[in-house]
RNA sequence: UCCUCAGUAGCUCAGUUGGUUAGAGCGGCGGACUGUUAAUCCGUAGGUCGUAGGUUCAAGUCCUACCUGAGGAGCCA
């Protein structure tokens, strides 16, 4: 007999037709003449709870069915007779398919800390809390592809190995298969790449972008969906050394076309999340009350599915960076100097806890800025008439900071050049993508968007590394 | 990388101005209980106090270095 899923059986209406399932046990519980075991399978956040009568099954095998350990159950499916489920499984055959030695296995039927569970990421899966991200993730993914798919974008795999460093979007991880204990050497003393496997230096990708111009100059909308890889130091709730991006680019967008995008984007993920997983989300909410029920009331983040509502039903704050530091500017805090970085004026680079102001306590909600000083962006964005700004745009969101950054793209040819060698940018290495420039050039828009800071938002969590299954940062590669 | 805080039983933590034999809750194990819901009740085992030095008659407690983790900052998605 075919295993039904524990998710389809809390479904069903079939009182007393025969069943298997088959899953992990949680916890078991009773007396001498009945047994309760809490039944998970993955499917669903809910357990299935089996009842096990002692004597037909005796208790040297119902000793076997510990925490952890895998079982085969056929029975009937029952209306409960106890008050926390509809329905039961009344066990006729029971087997053990794995045992779980309880004195050895970390996972205990109480709460554990987020930190521990980290430190054994290979058995988290079993948990309520990380089941219920794992099938978040998984609705996201397919969610990004059917929003994309639908409007007619097509997916395109950029490379993960890559040979240029222009990106600038930070320190690159190196790929070679040199012999490290025996480096070859050219004349100059220098490492000879000539030797090494492309016959170049190489690297992980930090960001799909430019290829994904090439696509897009040919495909008109296109999207990338991959790893990417940065080797930054950093060590924060927010940052990882492997993560997936989303990266849209679009041939005729312009900036505020691409805003436009990146709002109806974000909201279909957040719409979709809603419609198809709302078992997870109430989970996700309970546990996320709990843990900051000992915080003062006005510390505790809004309820997570009100949270989520909430940003459907508003238009993110559109503004520019000049007036956001003009707001900014005549802030309380910075006026009382309570920012550790003062508000001057224009050239300022917005620090995290200007973005928070404006996001969490000025327009509480999701803000787009725009049009940010040249000097603190990126070569290939769009230069403004006022030759000072660029045409840049970063989505803010509350408590995560940006989950979004774009811009439209400098198509100019002459523009891009001078662009690139103010900022000591190869061209001579960058003459595919300058080529884009010079062969039919149209406007056009994109932006990244950091697939596991979306998740952050979606469920509540406060740290990057529980929402990916085995987190990379520095100095950890476990698992 | 910088700043701050933390590391004591399987897990979460308490441990006073340095002072005898380091405690609790949960979990485990044994027992009780005719349907439980993180069951309940009774009993029980379990510790090189992160590591290495140092100060002291005496260190879980003070000092130094290192390791690990968390929060914040920078970098960014």
């Amino acid at each position: 007999m075919r295993r039904t899923k524990i998710t389809d059986v809390l479904k069903s209406d079939a009182i007393g037709s025969e069943i298997v399932v088959k899953g992990w046990v949680r916890t078991r519980r009773g007396n001498k003449q009945v047994n309760f075991i809490a039944l998970n399978d993955g499917s669903t956040i809910h357990n299935l709870q089996v009842v096990a009568d002692v004597e037909v099954f005796g208790e040297e095998l119902l000793r076997r069915v510990t925490t952890g350990a895998s079982i085969a159950v056929r029975g009937e499916l029952a209306p409960s007779q106890g008050t926390g489920q509809n329905v039961e499984l009344l066990a006729r055959t029971l087997e053990v398919i794995g045992d779980c030695d309880v004195n050895e296995y970390p996972l205990q039927p109480k709460k554990h800390s987020l930190e521990f569970l980290r430190e054994i990421a290979h058995l988290r899966f079993r948990t309520n809390t990380f089941s219920a991200i794992a099938r978040v993730r998984h609705a996201m993914i397919f969610a990004v592809h059917s929003f994309f798919s639908s409007k007619g974008f097509v997916n395109i795999h950029t490379p993960i190995i890559t040979a240029s460093d222009a990106e600038g979007a930070g320190e690159m991880f190196q790929v070679t298969t040199l012999d490290l204990e025996n480096i070859p050497r050219n004349e100059e003393g220098k490492i000879d790449f000539k030797e090494d496997f492309f016959g170049k230096a190489t690297n992980l990708t930090v960001s799909g972008q430019l290829e994904g111009e090439l696509a897009a100059m040919g495909l008109a909308d296109i999207y990338t969906f991959g790893p990417t890889f940065r080797a930054e130091n950093s060590n924060t709730s927010r940052h990882l050394a492997e993560f997936w991006m989303i990266e849209p680019e679009m041939a005729f967008y312009d900036l505020n076309d691409n805003m436009d995008l990146a709002e109806e984007f974000l909201k279909y993920l957040i719409q979709y999340a809603l419609d198809n997983c709302s078992d997870d989300l109430q989970f996700l909410s309970s546990r996320l009350e709990e843990e900051e029920k000992n915080k003062k009331a006005d510390e505790r983040s809004m309820e997570l599915i009100e949270k989520l509502k909430f940003v459907l039903n508003n238009e993110f704050i559109r503004l520019t960076y000049s007036e956001a530091i003009e707001i900014l500017k005549e802030s309380k805090p910075n006026k009382k100097g309570q920012f550790k970085y003062q508000i001057e004026g224009y050239g300022a680079d917005l620090q995290s806890e200007h973005e928070r102001y404006l996001v969490e306590k000025h327009f509480k909600k999701p803000v787009i800025l725009t049009d940010y000083p040249k000097e603190i962006k990126a070569f290939y964005m769009k230069l403004n008439d006022d030759n000072k700004t660029v045409r840049a745009m970063d989505v803010l969101f509350p408590q995560i900071g940006e989950i979004i950054g774009g811009s439209q793209r400098e198509e100019n040819y002459d523009k891009l050049v001078a662009r690139m060698q103010e900022m000591h940018i190869p061209v001579e290495e960058m003459w595919w993508y300058l080529d884009t420039r010079k062969f039919g050039a149209v406007p056009h828009s994109g932006f990244g968007l950091g697939f596991e800071r979306l998740l952050l938002f979606v469920t509540g969590m406060g740290n990057i590394r529980d929402v990916i299954p085995f987190p990379r940062t520095p100095k950890n590669a476990e698992f």
